[in-house]
DNA sequence: ACCCAGGGTCATA
DNA sequence: TATGACCATGGG
């Protein structure tokens, strides 16, 4: 009814690896700026984003907030990619030890590191965040605040040879119906399915 | 003017 | 282990 979301929105796979951590408490609205700003530089490559100043990095991404620190951390994140041998060596790693490799990068935290997981490599992955919190805990699925590696394997646990295609759309559909800016358009008045209304598709 | 957005690190107790 | 401060922009 809602999907498919057709994440993650990025122009190659490495792209992927720089929205994660542009997309770090921000709307994505503005990490698309960002994204344009690196574009327009011409650095999107882990190669031309090393290369580049760092002062002029923080410029590029500024509209993404917190760009100073992001702009250091998109570094940690090249400088690892580039040193482990970039994607044909960290696809050959399983997915316990990817998860491991990438949390040890300053800047990428759990979330980060699997939506990374997810979407750059395609691991069959739950990626926990505040919609997932939300969603779940008003829900009932939830009773407490348990950790996040409990409900990440829980919830993996409970989908049984759910592949990345299935975490994608969930994560994905998590985020959009949980943001409180996107609200679903309302039905036309005669409808009261929005399946049937031609308002609200 | 305020709240929110696809978090993470670090210092402190 | 668990809080709190800090990072900082743009849209509703």
């Amino acid at each position: 009814m809602h999907g498919p979301a057709g994440w993650w929105p990025a122009e190659t796979r490495f792209e992927i690896l720089i929205g994660a951590v542009l997309t770090q408490n921000t709307a994505w609205s503005n990490v698309e700026k960002a994204l344009a700003g690196l574009r327009e530089c011409g650095w999107l490559a882990p190669e031309t984003i090393l290369d580049a100043p760092e002062a002029e990095l923080a410029a590029a991404i500024r509209p993404s907030g917190y760009f100073n620190i992001k702009a250091r951390r998109l570094r940690n994140l090249c400088r690892w990619f580039l040193e482990a041998g970039g994607f044909p060596a960290l696809e050959r790693l399983d997915t316990g030890s990817l998860r491991e490799a990438l949390l040890s990068v300053n800047g990428v935290g759990r979330e980060t590191a699997d939506d990374i997981l997810v979407y750059a490599f395609e691991r069959p992955v739950f990626v926990v965040d505040a919609y997932t919190w939300r969603i779940f805990e008003r829900l009932g699925l939830i009773a407490e605040r348990a950790g996040y590696e409990a409900l990440r394997a829980g919830v993996e646990a409970a989908a049984p040879g759910a592949d990345a295609d299935f975490f994608n759309e969930l994560h994905a559909l998590l985020v959009i119906h949980g943001n409180r800016l996107c609200r679903p358009k309302p039905l036309c008045g005669a409808c009261t399915l929005r399946d049937t209304c031609p308002a609200a598709s």
